[in-house]
DNA sequence: GGGTCATTGTGAAATCCGTAACAGATGGCC
DNA sequence: GGCCATCTGTTACGGATTTCACAATGACCC
């Protein structure tokens, strides 16, 4: 139906919605596609652009009413309802991920907690008993799981990635250092501060003295 | 001087060169676009066409030397050096961050730590004591610094964000949920899962029944 | 050493995306 | 109630990015 959205289009609507929440909660009831872009450095041509894919939110010589742009938002992206969420790992890593407690406000619950490691099974982390990974197939099957989170090594990353697709599972939040191979139709998004810092270091390179 | 390279180029260079790294590793010696474009679902045009805006790295009939173009692109990238990174923040995820092992192999040392709760001043962590946030400047200033990272609540990340700027940071990694304003010049990279979560499921409502 | 095959580097074409600009609508004011 | 100032929704444009396609080149083989 609507499926020529462009995709960065849809990775800029959350990051409306958390404007949009942040003015709510500071009492704004209206705010312009001008004060929004101030706020995110977007231009109001672009807000305005993008909103017009999924219809008609403002009204002229006003602008949007926050609470009714963010609602719609929410229902656009999907995020008035909760979603199950499983977390593959728990090293390092995965144990932050376990105990973040940013998840579960913004409706995505962990429901369940796997790793290979036979020692760490059996042991509670963020609420839930840590369980082996050879149930994780199992657990996919028999219990409505929407998301996978990947926070196992590199070298067993695809491996992992594999396990979920072939039960189902369709979107994938990718925590190790490597590009997963996934079907069409499965959505991934890869989490990596060491990519990020490397490409920063490209522009810090091409401000500083050439010379050093 | 190459100042019309395109973002998204630079943003890719590192995924490049990380699965080099992996090739070398693996012990091949030659890889052709193909075959890389293979590996990261990219497809070989878009790597030629990359890697054209630096030189020409390949040889025709055969590809490109893994070791001779990962060596390279470190060296465009400005990965042939260490990197002086302060950390501001220690809460949960600042915690996490500061003991991650993953930033140091690639070259990105972090030389202090930084909190705002005078309590926790003086605690070991990661290797580092940590400082209060009020020796922020002074220890900016004195020291060589390259990269700050952001890992404080979002109320209080854009004052951060803006003592970093005032001192003379030149790239900011930012874990805070908010979009930080900085002056131009100043290259941020922002790591929010929980916006990577808020993409997907728009993508997975898509594909399933609209009745639920 | 010449022929063959594989693969690069690159202009040109196609596609995608962002910006500009304006007509049309809304609210406020007197 | 009419006028003015404001701000949206949208179309058209232009720029940026990706893909295409092929000439040029190097390696390998006999």
């Amino acid at each position: 139906m609507t499926l020529e959205i462009p995709e960065v289009v849809i990775n800029r609507l959350p990051v409306y919605a958390r404007a949009l929440a942040d003015l709510a909660d500071a009492g704004e009831s209206v705010v312009s596609s001008q004060a929004l872009g101030d706020l995110l450095d977007v231009t109001p041509a672009q807000i305005r652009k993008d909103l017009s894919y999924f219809g008609r939110f403002g009204k002229q010589g006003r602008g949007y009413n926050v609470q009714g742009l963010l609602a719609r938002l929410r229902e656009i992206l999907g995020l008035d309802r909760r979603w199950r969420v499983v977390l593959v790992g728990v090293g390092r890593l995965g144990q932050a991920i376990a105990e973040y407690g940013g998840f579960s406000p913004q409706g995505f619950e962990i429901v369940a907690v796997f790793d290979s490691d036979r020692e760490s099974v059996g042991k509670p982390i963020g609420g839930a008993k840590i369980r082996h990974s050879d149930d994780l197939d199992a657990f996919l099957r028999t219990n409505g799981v929407d998301i996978g989170i990947v926070a196992v090594p590199a070298l067993a990353a695809q491996q992992v990635v594999d396990r979920l697709v072939k039960a189902g599972i369709q979107a994938i939040l990718n925590y190790a250092p490597m590009t997963p191979h996934v079907p069409h139709g499965v959505t991934v998004r890869n989490i990596d501060p060491v990519l990020a810092m490397q490409s920063m270091t490209f522009y810090i390179k091409q401000r500083e003295p050439a010379g050093k």
